[in-house]
DNA sequence: ATCATATTGAAGCGACTGCTTCAATATATA
DNA sequence: TATATATTGAAGCAGTCGCTTCAATATGAT
């Protein structure tokens, strides 16, 4: 009966922590409510139907991926391709943005099967990823989308637990430039 | 009433065109097993469990691509990075590879999640994709695995639907070098 | 205080999930 | 021909899916 002011954004933050930290494959009505303190019914009231919350929810986490992205310039700025892409791969494999980087996998996939909401969240990272490439290699402008090429690649491989295969490629590279 | 011989391996191949062109989203029994012209109750007396059907076919899709990269050896061999780079995107946007790319991504964010046995199958396509750029860069074999990751990253890029991105990166490449 | 509206709980809808039970067939061997 | 075994159909299990229905409660404006 306690009649608590529906916090809209609350519960936003909440169905977003709990998506970021299990994934699309879970992310159904009941358990997301559930981490919200709250029913689907609830959350169908809200928000309309599960896809809107899906789309509002993924929407507010693109935005969380960019500013954890801001808040981790990579202090190598005017180096070399290699450098860059060997400090972003392990700023990858951080706790705050490894979430991050299951989720866009998962995204990516169902974006490349054409699921249209996806697709349109999807166009949304790649340009918050792409911009912070081009931030960090305004140097060497033209070469941005090959080293944002090369930063998903790797952590694609790495995110797979190929981490070895990472760490040599990146020696690799060091020795044979 | 017809008693056909149960062909196990036509039944792994007909599972395995369905899963091809509908994703592991859809692979559910029942519409596997009509896609094989069989029920869900034969296939679980079969294969024992849903788990054990999926290695297996995917395992078995795992062989297909190996195949179907063999008989696609890009004409580049001796160039240089960018061209191989660009021929293998354009060669993984034809219709024989694109369905086992978008499986691909769907098998790499399973496994990403932890998923032991996507985890598998995903070492598994790794080793294959990665025996076959070392094939096609046999000149500079030290860099085969920075190749792997680009063609990883841009294949990713392109199959999210930015393949003007994609198209882009690869001009700018040229030009500057 | 009255009343329209906003919010909520409880229950349930039909469809789907992986998988099982039971009974009936067909086949291979004796 | 008799019998053990392999294979299959039909039905159903409990659980989950997104979402709805209905009734009750609480709130704000008048």
């Amino acid at each position: 009966m306690p009649r608590a002011k529906s916090d809209q954004s609350k519960v936003l933050e909440d169905v977003a922590a709990f998506i970021l930290e299990n994934g699309l494959s879970r992310a159904s009505l009941r358990p997301m409510a559930k981490a919200a303190g709250t029913t689907d019914r609830l959350l169908i009231y809200h928000f309309g139907t599960k896809d809107q919350l899906m789309e509002k929810v993924l929407t507010f986490l693109a935005e969380g991926l960019a500013s954890q992205l801001a808040a981790n310039m990579v202090p190598v700025l005017g180096q070399d391709e290699r450098s860059l892409v060997s400090s972003v791969v392990k700023l990858m494999r951080r706790a705050e943005l490894r979430p991050y980087i299951l989720l866009w996998i998962e995204i990516a996939a169902a974006a490349a099967r054409g699921d249209q909401m996806y697709a349109k969240i999807a166009a949304e990272i790649t340009r918050i990823f792409l911009d912070w490439t081009r931030a960090q290699t305004a140097h060497v402008p033209a070469q941005a989308l090959r080293t944002f090429a090369l930063i998903e690649g790797f952590t694609l491989m790495d995110s797979m637990g190929s981490e070895e295969l990472t760490d040599q490629a990146l020696n690799e590279w060091k020795r044979a430039p």
